[in-house]
RNA sequence: GCGGGCGUGAUGGAAUGGUAGACAUACCAGACUUAAAAUCUGUUGGGGCGUAGCCCCGUGUGGGUUCGAGUCCCACCGCCCGCACCA
């Protein structure tokens, strides 16, 4: 008997498919449209099993809408600007550019043997000259719809390297390669004005259903929307111009409990101060050490400075406050200045404690409570408390009463007015790197800064550069720069900061509906392709990248680049868990870890015996040397393995362990599938049978828990019916039209998994035309309910019998069948049920 | 530090608030075989007793809601993701 050959069989089908150009997606306004797509990769040269879990989820999206009758748009693309090729380009030499086009073929090669429904007639890569000059036109549009503007914003300084470095490029305060430590230094930079978009970011969060609950709180809480109080307070002896200095507080109800007034080392106060004073230079200095992440500053050591400066309490002008320069207040949210209350805020209160500032109670559990706090009291808004230093509202009342009566107090009063303010900042587009889109704008000594005219576009990268020195390589090129002033023809200058990569990844799903068009897109393509229907990728992508691509879906629509209905570009998102894989690892002399590949590990030891420490579920990586190459699993086993054993082993939310007994599973449950096919198509055709309406019965139920399972991501569960269909099947004694009934269903279900070797039992089995274009079994739903069904009987909640009635039987009835019950007797021992429960084809509970 | 998520046998996991552990791995046993591999079949959460049966415990920890909680609520512990220049 012959064997299952996936490498013949999945060529054979791959080739198949080009042939009739199965995925190519065009227009069809008699088929309801369906666009897959997953986020696109990086091209770092190989795949790895993350990318084959994402793309085959895609893929049994795309083929199950295929079979559905859906006009089904799945693309594929290259995520390709960005720092690595830079890296590269530093470590071993070559150029950025020759380094992507080679990694994007090899991994296009890699991708190809996945058998994957993608429209490879739409690929592009976002450095493709082509793709950034539609995006510079972009730009230059959204720069004249009022969305583009230049202001000063800090960044990571590298004074040894003389460079700008990624957030990634700081270690522990630190440069990277000089090791220097690292300085925060202002740079004019170009923004996006996605605040001005946070509002309806926000509000639309709601519509956005299909999206997972935890991205959208996400999404929530990083645009930050709060209510407060903004008001000034007046200062004494501070330098002129500052007479007054602007705070914002969510707390203004805390504001008899204020206790220092801190700034921002960034706020202009600060900085008039350290012009002319040594000692706040020195303190600003010292703020400015390290990274310009959130997370930097908010877990560096707590640091004020006192500026001697005093303000007066507005509600008591005799009442002054000292003014401190603080490390860990943003110049970015609010005013750059705030006013410390200790008693309520724990940060405040460790900086009280620090400085020896009062700690005033504003409010209390109770009027009975000792106002000597041990710590900050902060209890939730909710909470009904008793305010010992109110000013406005009960006495009695929860923080959101104080805070509303509060705001109401100051504004009749003139202190102040409640304002909105949200948290999401503008978005810092500029990079001070050679590898990504360059900003298509001119500065010109007479006229300033000058859009480049659409017709100059793509403004193209120079090839001609070096990656031998640190710092842009457009900055020191001979004559890039050089242009005339689109304005006024006279020599000028151009804009040598190129695009964040974000901004590449921001608008490509639109790109993919007219890929090759000499505009961003193309009005008819747009309306009819969009919206993403379903759009899968990692959470790691939950806040920006998603909340960019809602950005600019909103300003293509502003400029004319998308239909209204495209403002949100993704109907549905899921997204998916990690390929992970154990880590072996022994320890050398000095107890540091040696990584071990898999193949050096059996039982648990290497091959001299050593025993090798297990580390499990970890993220994949090449250093640890866990990595699983996609390409050897396809060479050993085929690409159906690889992709049946991503999707069967977790929920595709979670992260999925790769192992190698799971992949031989795999396979071993593949070639089982193909060995019952072969042996149905070898039956006798006058064979009878028995049985047929119970293996019937069983398709029916695969069919539609199968079926629940694809639309549900359920992809492990509807593989685990798969398994035990297969199960039956393979005993089954019935007669063989039931059986090629079986088989053929079984390969129609199995065929967003598993295409090659679907396509593989359709064709012996004589069927017209291929598998994927067949449409979609449906379940007979009379054959899916069960004359009889088992009631399970509990006992004050605990499961102690059961019993089988007709699936009909009205609730009295189950009652008395369950009170006769033996288990029910005896723990009733000849006593009343206080209460019986009869969930009708559930369950029945019996409460002595 | 802040925001979000996750936690179930030896392992990955299943379970619209309704029989916890489907399905798979691993292990063990059996069939076939001179033998092994392959294939097929079966057992397996822990503990106990008077062992065809029954009882107790069990979904990170502690509490709560409910006739009933892996599922809902609160607190804690651990791990993971994000924190605006990694992609």
């Amino acid at each position: 008997m012959s064997r299952y050959t996936p490498a013949e069989i999945e060529a054979r089908w791959q080739a198949a498919w080009e042939k009739t150009e199965t995925f190519k997606a065009v227009r069809d306004a008699a088929k309801p449209k369906y666009y897959v797509l997953e986020m696109f990769p990086y091209p770092s040269g190989r795949i790895h099993m993350g990318h084959v879990r994402n793309y085959t989820m895609g893929d049994v999206i795309a083929r199950y809408k295929i079979a559905t009758g859906h006009n089904v748009l799945h693309p594929m693309g290259w995520d390709a600007f960005g720092m690595p090729a830079e890296n590269a380009a530093m470590a071993i030499g070559g150029h950025p550019k020759d380094w992507t086009y080679g990694n994007i073929a090899d991994m296009r090669d890699q991708m190809k043997p996945l058998g994957l429904s993608i429209d490879w007639s739409r690929e592009f890569a976002t450095c493709d000259p082509e793709y950034y000059g539609q995006q510079q036109a972009l730009f230059l549009d959204m720069l004249d719809a009022g969305l583009v503007y230049r202001k000063n914003a800090v960044v990571n300084w590298d004074p040894v390297d003389m460079t700008v470095l990624a957030n990634e490029q700081v270690e522990a305060g630190r440069g990277w390669r000089s090791g220097a430590l690292v300085e925060r230094r202002e740079l004019t930079q170009w923004f996006f004005k996605i605040s001005d978009m946070a509002e309806d970011l926000l509000d639309a969060l709601d519509g956005l259903e299909n999206w997972p609950a935890k991205v959208r709180l996400m999404q929530e809480n990083w645009i930050g929307k709060s209510r407060g109080l903004q008001f000034a307070f007046s200062t004494v002896d501070a330098p002129e111009g500052h007479d007054r200095i602007e705070v914002y507080t969510t707390r203004p109800d805390t504001l008899m409990g204020a206790s220092f007034v801190g700034i921002s080392p960034d706020h202009p106060l600060a900085k008039a101060l350290e012009r002319e004073r040594e000692d706040v230079a020195a303190f600003n200095a010292e703020c400015r050490r390290g990274g310009t992440t959130e997370e930097a500053i908010e877990t560096a050591e707590k640091m004020g400075f006192d500026t001697g400066i005093r303000v007066r309490h507005p509600f008591d002008t005799a009442h002054e406050l000292p003014v401190y320069i603080a490390n860990f207040i943003l110049m970015d949210y609010g005013t750059g200045a705030i006013f410390g209350c200790p008693a309520h805020d724990q940060r405040d209160f460790d900086f009280a404690t620090k400085y020896g500032l009062p700690i005033i109670a504003t409010y209390l559990p109770s009027e009975d409570s000792s106002e000597d706090l041990a710590q900050a009291y902060v209890p939730a808004k909710t909470e009904t408390v008793y305010y010992n230093r109110g000013f406005a509202g009960e006495a009695h009342q929860t923080g959101i009463e104080a805070i509303d009566a509060a705001i109401a107090f100051c504004e009749q009063n003139g202190v102040g007015q409640g304002v909105t303010k949200y948290r999401l900042r503008d978005w810092g587009l500029s990079r001070q790197r050679y590898w990504g889109a360059p900003i298509p704008v001119v500065h010109c000594d007479a006229c300033g800064v000058v859009p480049e005219k659409k017709e100059n576009l793509p403004i193209e990268l120079p090839y001609d550069v070096t990656f031998d020195t640190p710092g842009n390589p457009l900055n020191r090129h001979p004559t890039w720069r050089d242009t005339p002033c689109p304005a006024c023809g006279k020599p000028a200058q151009r804009e040598t900061d190129t695009m964040d990569t974000f901004v590449d990844s921001s608008w490509y799903f639109a790109r993919f509906t007219s890929p090759r068009a000499d505009t961003p897109t193309v009005m008819e393509d747009a309306d009819y392709w969009m919206n993403v229907d379903q759009y899968i990728g990692g959470i790691e992508h939950a806040i920006l990248h998603l909340l960019y691509s809602r950005f600019f879906a909103r300003a293509m629509h502003i400029t004319g680049h998308l239909p209204a209905k495209a403002i949100e570009p993704f109907d549905a998102l899921f997204t998916q868990g990690m390929v992970t894989h154990e880590i072996y690892l022994t320890r050398d002399a000095n107890g540091r870890p040696v990584y071990h590949l898999p193949e050096e590990v059996t039982d648990g030891k290497l091959a001299d015996g050593t025993p090798v420490e297990v580390i499990p579920s970890a993220k994949m990586s090449k250093s640890k040397k866990n990595v699983v190459d996609p390409a050897d699993i396809i060479g050993a086993y085929g690409a159906d393995t690889a992709r049946w054993f991503v999707l069967s082993d977790s929920p595709p939310e979670r992260d999925v362990e790769w192992t190698a007994s799971g992949a031989e599973a795999a396979f071993k449950h593949l070639s089982r599938v193909w060995a019952i096919s072969e042996r149905i198509a070898e039956m006798d055709e006058s064979t009878a049978g028995e049985g047929d309406e119970d293996l019937l019965r069983a398709m029916h139920r695969t069919i539609n828990d199968v079926t629940l399972g694809i639309e549900s991501f359920g992809f492990n569960a509807a593989i685990a019916k798969l398994y035990a269909f297969t199960a039956t099947l393979q005993k089954s004694k019935a007669g063989v039209a039931a059986q090629r009934e079986a088989i053929l269903r079984l390969a129609q279900l199995m065929s967003p998994m598993t295409p090659h070797l679907s396509e593989d039992i359709w064709s012996r089995h004589g069927q017209d035309g291929l598998i994927v274009s067949a449409p979609w079994p449906t379940a007979d739903d009379t054959m899916l309910v069960d004359d009889t069904v088992t009631l399970p009987i509990q006992i004050n909640g605990k499961r102690r019998s059961e019993i089988s009635v007709p699936a009909d039987m009205s609730k009295e009835e189950v009652e008395k069948l369950a009170l006769a019950d033996q288990a029910v007797i005896r723990s009733l021992d000849g006593a009343a049920p206080k209460k019986i429960i009869v969930v009708p084809g559930r369950i029945v509970n019996v409460v002595v």
